[in-house]
RNA sequence: GCGGGCGUGGCGGAAUUGGCAGACGCACUAGACUUAGGAUCUAGCGCCUCGUGCGUGGGGGUUCAAGUCCCUCCGCCCGCACCA
């Protein structure tokens, strides 16, 4: 008997699937397309199980759905600018590029090694002059189309990373690629508007419904929609005003003060040459150096100085002081808050601590003589509100804000939480801001035909917060498009995030040199059928591919304006409950599983484990069960193989019980499989099925009469539906049978509803709804019958002896509860 | 605080519509084969006070029947968090 040597076979037909290319999506083919698809990885040099089991569950899709007869787009490709190749740079003196090139060849070896059906020839690397030219290119439309701009502000700096941050990337104060605190700076950066896009943003959330909930719980959350008014102040004694963003108006009468933030422009000139000075401007010094989750985190005592100015409440005339405080945030509506303690927790904190005035306009029933303990945020009646007094302040807030726009002191507004998108980053490995500064005509797009702007050799990486790019004189160096004369090139480059926000579109028509890609190729494929990946892209990536994709579709460039139609976020890979890191030591390395026991055996215990959203904790005595498994199947189709090779079809007419019995198996088996892959992506339970019936064919292949025909039925199904989950084992099998051609190319079985039936079934008895006994009856028994039945079995008799029977459930097929008294 | 999710044997997990709780796998126990076994096979395996008993985080309810529906409490995980 030849024993498993997974290390051959699997060499063998990765070998064979290498040549022969059949994983190749076919553009404009008659078949139903299906775009499966996985988050591709960041080439750091190894795959870790996070990626095998992404890969693993993306490729059951990919090949579940070919043998069904799709013609299915599955591709990889690489992530591949970003810090760590220029911190390698740094650290050992090794060019980015040939860092990232080792790695990227090694990942594939992995890829390659896990069996995984990806369609090869369109393999995208984002660090490549060939794609990085259309990253860049993307940004000329942005740009072209207003949605990319400079400006300077306070932005997020990292201060190991040495670059700015987007707030997406800023995760609890901390940086989201090294955890470090991140600091403040005023810096001219590039932005994409992607708040323009933020009321299609969230309402098309809506449509989208293969998305888990939470997935669309946090970027509602992100997007941050409230409606509310923005009413303006004057200033005692002078002209300009202050604006602030209110979500209730209702309460304005209720106004004791206002508040700025510490960084509002306003600031300085309010306190100008006053005796506050010295205080208001020490204050917002010390909030400078303050990192956000101090500044923001509501366990922050409030704190605040009064500038000495005041403001005119512009419906009754109430001359209210403006402090400013830190809970007041620059960023977020106008950076100015009208304060009414009554009705506004923190508000009503900070005017007891410096004993501002708290004024109560909405009592809970009307009544003028209340007395508050905290805040009374609830719904009541207007109170000391002129003329809009013992109205519900629901009422008035309407009201009020027909008023204000009646006399143009304020209007109506929503407001998003969402901010744009900064994109700049003083780092050298990503694609170059395609933008020139020239002496005369200012700020230049870079042509469309003279991209890609190349990224330079000669440069010296310094790790010193300006862009590398500062030190080529080959690249900084260049001239104005417009006019001809000196210029000199932006020197940052783009966040990565740009780089991954259209590589679904690439993958549609990959070495496409005239345009990213072709908008009827992209119309055939898109959109994503099936995307895959961790729910730590909920926010980030997946936010800004959605913005892409949208501002894309309104450039006529893409032709969907929501690019993922199903997303599965799949769990992380723990090992002794935590999640595995270097730092833990808890690391179990994929390379060293496919050598011991394959690459097989790796996908079907990941796959096994766990359903595919949940945490799946790894257990290196599962792989050895799942080994096992396998094991089982290679000697039942060894041992088997000679005597079902020449085998016929099933005849069914000439079947005893136990091969009715084993063929039910097999078809039920197959319709199991089938339900829990395409209706839920319940693979552990689909193999755990598969398992039952290998077991079943063990007992009945030592039967005294097998019938050969039902056995090789059941091992060609057993195959079939197993295939996409262990592809190496089950085509060497293929083989063996004697079948002709990949099993990956075969159908998809399909199951017999007539094999499913049954002649007898069994039925429990309960009485009371207790389990009393069990019972065999025909199929097709009458509910009378089996009552009568349950009634006669001996143990049933006696128990219900001399008893009244107060009721009595049937429940064909499944039970007879007989209630007695 | 708000939002989302979860709680089932020693462990990972099943139970799709309210209908036999614990499928499948791991671990464990006993036996067979064996020079040997960490291979393979067979059997057992929720708990206990062994009953007409108890049992799906605790308590209560609806129902002939509840892991599943309702109420309530507890615990854990994730996300957001002074957003005006």
């Amino acid at each position: 008997m030849a024993f498993y040597d997974f290390l051959e076979i699997e060499k063998k037909w990765q070998k064979i699937w290498e040549e022969k290319n059949n994983f190749h999506g076919e553009d404009f083919s008659d078949k139903q397309k299906y775009y499966m698809l996985v988050m591709f990885p960041y080439p750091s040099g190894k795959l870790h199980m996070g990626h095998v089991r992404n890969y693993s569950i993306g490729d059951v899709i990919a090949r579940f759905k070919r043998m069904q007869g799709y013609n299915v787009l599955h591709p990889i490709g690489f992530d591949a600018f970003g810090l760590p190749a220029e911190n390698a740079a740094i650290k050992h003196g090794i060019p980015p590029k040939e860092w990232t090139v080792n790695n990227m060849e090694e990942m594939e070896k992995q890829l390659k090694a896990l069996g995984i059906s990806y369609d090869w020839d369109r393999e995208v690397k984002t660090c490549m002059p060939d794609y990085y030219k259309w990253t860049q290119w993307m940004f000329l439309q942005m740009y072209k189309n207003g949605l990319a701009y400079k400006k300077k502000s306070f932005v997020n700096w990292c201060p190991s990373c040495q670059t700015v941050l987007a707030n997406e990337q800023v995760v609890n104060g901390k940086c989201e690629r090294c955890g470090t605190m991140v600091g403040k700076k005023n810096l001219e950066q590039w932005y994409f508007k992607i708040t323009d896009y933020a009321e299609r943003l969230l309402k098309d959330i809506e449509r989208l419904k293969g998305w888990p909930e939470k997935v669309k719980v946090m970027q509602e959350n992100w997007i941050g929609k409230s409606e509310g008014a923005q009413i303006d102040f004057k200033i005692e004694g002078r002209d300009e005003k202050i604006s602030i963003f209110t979500t209730r108006p209702d309460t304005i009468f209720g106004v004791t003060y206002i508040v700025l933030a510490p960084e509002h422009p306003l600031v300085k000139e309010l306190v100008k040459g006053t005796e506050y000075e010295k205080d208001v401007l020490e204050f917002v010094d010390k909030m400078q150096y303050l990192n956000e989750i101090a500044r923001t985190s509501n366990e922050t005592e409030k704190e605040g100085v009064f500038t000495g100015a005041y403001a005119i409440n512009p419906v009754n005339n109430e001359r209210v002081p403006i402090w400013i405080a830190n809970y007041v945030l620059l960023d977020y509506g106008t950076g100015a808050v009208m304060a009414v303690p009554a009705h506004d927790e923190r508000d009503f904190e900070f005017a007891k601590k410096y004993n501002l005035p708290i004024k109560i306009v909405i009592s809970p029933n009307g009544d003028e003589n209340i007395k508050l303990e905290r805040a009374f945020t609830e719904e009541g009646i207007m109170i000391n509100s002129g003329k809009f007094n013992g109205k519900s302040n629901k009422e008035a807030y309407e009201d009020i804000i027909n008023y204000l726009e009646e006399n143009n002191i304020g209007r109506r507004k929503v407001n998003y939480r969402l901010r744009d998108w900064l994109i700049s980053r003083q780092r050298y490995w990503g694609a170059p801001i395609p933008i020139v500064y020239c002496e005369k005509c200012g700020e230049v797009p870079v042509k469309e035909e003279d991209l890609p702007v190349m990224l330079p050799e000669d440069v010296v990486f310094t790790g010193k917060g300006e862009s590398p790019l500062k030190t080529s004189e080959s690249f900084i160096n260049t001239t104005c498009p417009k006019c001809g004369g000196k210029a000199i090139r932006e020197t940052d480059t783009m966040d990565t995030f740009v780089c991954s926000s259209w590589y679904y579109l690439r993958y549609t028509d990959p070495h496409n040199d005239k345009e990213p890609f072709n908008f009827e190729k992209a119309k055939y494929w898109m959109a994503v059928d099936q995307y895959v990946g961790g729910v730590e892209h909920a926010i980030l990536h997946l936010l800004y591919s959605r913005f892409f994709a949208k501002a894309l579709y309104d450039f006529k460039i893409s032709p969907v304006d929501e690019p993922f139609t199903n997303l599965l976020t799949q769990g992380m890979v723990l090992k002794d409950g935590a999640k595995m890191s270097k730092s833990k030591g808890n690391i179990v390395s994929p390379e060293e599983i496919i050598q011991n026991y394959g690459a097989d055996t790796a996908r079907l215990f990941i796959l096994f484990a766990a359903p595919p959203e949940r945490d799946l904790e790894w257990s290196d005595q599962g792989v050895e069960g799942c080994f096992r498994f396998l094991n089982r199947v290679w000697r039942l189709v060894d041992e088997l193989a000679p005597k079902c090779k020449n085998s016929n079809k099933v005849n069914v007419n000439n079947l005893s019980k136990q091969d009715k019995e084993m063929r039910r198996i097999t078809h039920y088996t197959v319709k199991k499989v089938t339900e829990d892959i395409s209706q839920r992506f319940n693979f552990n339970t689909a193999i755990s099925s598969i398992m039952e019936l290998v077991n079943a064919m063990y007992q009945y292949k030592d039967l005294e009469n097998p019938n050969y025909d039902v056995l090789s039925e059941a091992i060609e199904k057993m195959l079939l539906v197993l295939a996409p989950f262990v592809p190496h084992i089950t085509e060497e099998l293929w083989e063996k049978m004697g079948k002709q051609g990949s099993i990956h190319e075969q159908k998809w079985p399909d199951y017999d509803e007539k094999a499913l039936q049954v002649e007898e079934i069994e039925i429990v008895v309960q009485i009371n709804g207790k389990l009393r006994g069990k019972l065999v009856v025909p199929v097709n028994a009458s509910k009378e019958e089996i009552l009568d039945m349950a009634k006669n079995e001996p143990k049933i008799k006696a128990l219900i002896e001399g008893k009244e029977i107060v009721k009595e459930i049937i429940v064909p097929g499944k039970l007879v509860n007989i209630v007695i008294k």
